[in-house]
DNA sequence: ATTACTAAATTCCGAGTAA
DNA sequence: TTTACTCGGAATTTAGTAA
């Protein structure tokens, strides 16, 4: 089992579904996958010969769907990185670069219920402003799924009402206790915002571009 | 996302971890990845050359540690394989061969603190007595992994204690309500043990060596 | 014991193309 | 449009060694 026929099983799982059939032509996947038609048709052929999917050619394209066995490879490798990326002394960590957000976060926190919430569930008042970073969606969703949140409610004043958000305790750059700040109902998907007791760029002395880390700080088990 | 020498990394990960450092030798990683050191030596300069890892090798070995990239496509694939194998819609089912097992189980079952217990949760009393089968480690794994456990609380007796285990919804063959048992502190590593209201040998008909599948069944969420 | 170079054998890729 | 064959060249593997 090669790379390359990995992450072309990997593909077929993902059109597919684990028990699902997909209908894709060798074309299309070799796009998908930086490669020729004809490797494509060849590496089908081969995973079907070990047993690892079901393959059905016509001149209409391909139908794939991943064999008993596939399927357990597939969960084996995914078995393999859940021990190793969740063990425990793992620090989860997201990276991003620092941008200039539309000031929306500043509003939001200087609200009071924010506020509030904000200063008992993360032991600090936090800045009146966020450090916005542009992250990897993929990352982003990583890292989230691998924290625990505080949850902060949502209110409503008397002209609309405001929503929920999550907050995960971290520490920027190693070094500096924050917190990612995730609405329940959030548009953009690239960008974290973090706050801190302090202003953050400031502090570190960031400017645009610059390169941040997150590390995931979980709660002390006291 | 396209990667060289995936498995290599992988094996990276699970020796090093996501932050940590691992001494070994490619010859000791040959062994485990089927290839001769030579492969193993190249592969690494080649992961190395790519940022994927960082590496110091020595007449006494090699130090490795994944890079940031590295972590980064490690986390990729995990979430990947997260989202198509966690999709509703995917039932997650596992198999194994029946064999007789050491009639611990029905012990245990007979105990009326496990027998209220189970009577409780699962909405039905179990007959008392197991089905007990022989499952892939890995997949047994994968498969507790994904389900949502009904915990079943220990007890002291005059004698002894009994610890907790964790109860799992399933069908049989994708017929029969049940429920795959697994003890907190379990000693056996490839037996899955199933519990159901009647015997299930007689009502599946099954005997030592038939294949048998059970598929998770979720709460519905009334 | 290591890592890693050389060189020969093998495998793999993809352009061209048939069906 | 498909899939998949041929085949020449590129890439990869590994045995034999050097260090």
């Amino acid at each position: 089992m090669s790379s390359e026929h990995f992450f072309l099983l990997l593909e077929v799982l993902k059109q597919a579904g684990l028990q699902g059939t997909a209908r894709s032509s060798t074309t299309r996947l070799a796009r998908v996958l930086h490669c020729s038609q004809q490797t494509v048709s060849r590496q089908l052929r081969e995973l079907e010969a070990r047993s690892l999917l079901l393959r059905r050619a016509s001149p209409l394209g391909v139908e794939l769907s991943l064999s008993p066995q596939g399927q357990r490879l597939l969960q084996g490798v995914y078995t393999e990185l859940c021990q190793s990326l969740q063990a425990s002394g793992n620090p989860c960590t997201l990276s991003g670069t620092v941008e200039t957000g539309l000031m929306e976060g500043a509003y939001y926190l200087s609200l009071p219920p924010y506020q509030r919430q904000l200063r008992e569930k993360l032991g600090f008042p936090p800045f009146k402003g966020t450090l916005n970073l542009h992250v990897n969606e993929t990352d982003l969703h990583a890292f989230l799924a691998q924290a625990k949140p505080l949850h902060v409610e949502g209110f409503q004043s008397e002209e609309r009402s405001f929503g929920g958000l999550k907050a995960y305790r971290v520490l920027v750059n190693g070094k500096i206790p924050a917190a990612l700040i995730h609405p329940d109902r959030t548009t953009h998907k690239n960008v974290a915002e973090v706050i801190a007791e302090k202003k953050l760029r400031d502090q570190l002395g960031l400017k645009d571009g610059d390169r941040v880390s997150l590390t995931l700080q979980e709660e002390s088990h006291a």
